[in-house]
DNA sequence: GACAGCGGAGAACGAGCGTTCTCCACGCGG
DNA sequence: CCGCGTGGAGAACGCTCGTTCTCCGCTGTC
């Protein structure tokens, strides 16, 4: 191989980190068994990433920008600015039947070495925010009051822990009805007073 | 120590577990520094627990206990069965705001080991499922639809992820309002139906 | 006081890990 | 055709960890 190509080995290295460290955890995926899933030489591994925690780090970066991709071409399809949102949960879903789904990469990497590792607790910080940026531009788009991002936000983050861990697909269909339900009431003018109580 | 304290051994080790499983994740801590910070030996800790996995599971165990414990103590101070639930979201919100708290042990414990150890995954499940029922008995004593309960559950789990990875108190105060207003849509009478879009 | 047995301290063991080093095959300038 | 440097394969290193073993002191009994 031309040297050229460490561009190419980098992706082969991401592309073997994300397939191993996502199914199975990051801890438990060595770096030999990486460089024989990549079939990038532990030299070059380590002359791309000076240090494992590096590549995870840009595992999660790359998955980032992926994943938001994915989102935001699956919304976009949508014409009514309103049923974007629902179509956040839709795809949701879909991503939640997939085969070897096995629930949020941040929010796995977090639990493993979010107590370790600043430079992941901050991959996973900076994605959480990205996507509630995102559902806060799609709240502003459908003219909806901006605090519906909050509520929004939890209940996909709900549903995606929910279905990392039960396995099933239903949580995003329940986020789904739910975030309609607060979009409807946020329609009809502001957040709920308490029920009654007397 | 006469040999009856087995218990109070269990009983430290497990303490010892806790805390610095919860703290710094199960990884990260050697069964030798389980000995040093509980006071039990390495042969007596092997006695009581076979292998180190399944003093994972026995401390996720006796720490659903507590925690569900303590979330019934709270909740059961509400005299009015519709203030329960809300009154789940403030307990939520204190928890957040302890000194230490580093988000859901059980979700930590399912991203670090969920796709590692079948026991852990299955004490996850069922505290999981434990506290969904928990909001499920809520629901039905405020004579609200069992529907809710799906999404009250997505809520707080979002929450309890949200908290953990920015340390903030707020994804709770959040997730209550939004739980008031799905409670007020639901009294209003079954879930919304979608927006109008034509 | 002698002895059997239990329990604790910590060494030992074997495996796996992240990281580095050694060695060799290959391609290129003179 | 000959050195030279680059890069790959994989051995090596040092460390940590889960688990087991060895040794020793203590205690309760005769």
């Amino acid at each position: 191989m031309s040297p050229m190509d460490s561009a190419a080995a980098r992706d082969r290295a991401l592309d073997a980190a994300e397939e191993l460290f996502y199914a199975r955890g990051v801890q438990c995926v060595g770096m030999d068994e990486l460089r024989g899933a990549s079939g990038v030489s532990l030299k070059r591994l380590y002359q791309l990433f000076p240090a494992k925690e590096q590549l995870v780090a840009a595992y999660l970066a790359r998955r980032d920008e992926r994943w938001r991709g994915r989102l935001a071409a699956h919304v976009a399809r949508q014409r009514d600015a309103r049923e974007r949102i629902p179509a956040v949960f839709d795809w949701l879903e879909e991503w939640f039947g997939e085969a070897g789904f096995r629930g949020c990469a941040w929010i796995n990497a977090h639990g493993e070495l979010g107590a370790t590792s600043a430079l992941v607790t901050e991959q996973v910080r900076a994605h959480k925010e990205a996507f509630r940026d995102c559902l806060a531009a799609l709240v502003d788009d459908a003219r909806l009051p901006a605090s519906l991002a909050g509520p929004l936000f939890l209940l996909a983050e709900g549903a995606m822990v929910t279905a990392g861990i039960t396995g099933s697909t239903r949580p995003a269909a329940e986020a789904r009805e739910a975030a309609r339900t607060l979009m409807a009431a946020a329609g009809r003018g502001g957040l709920s007073r308490p029920a009654p109580t007397a």
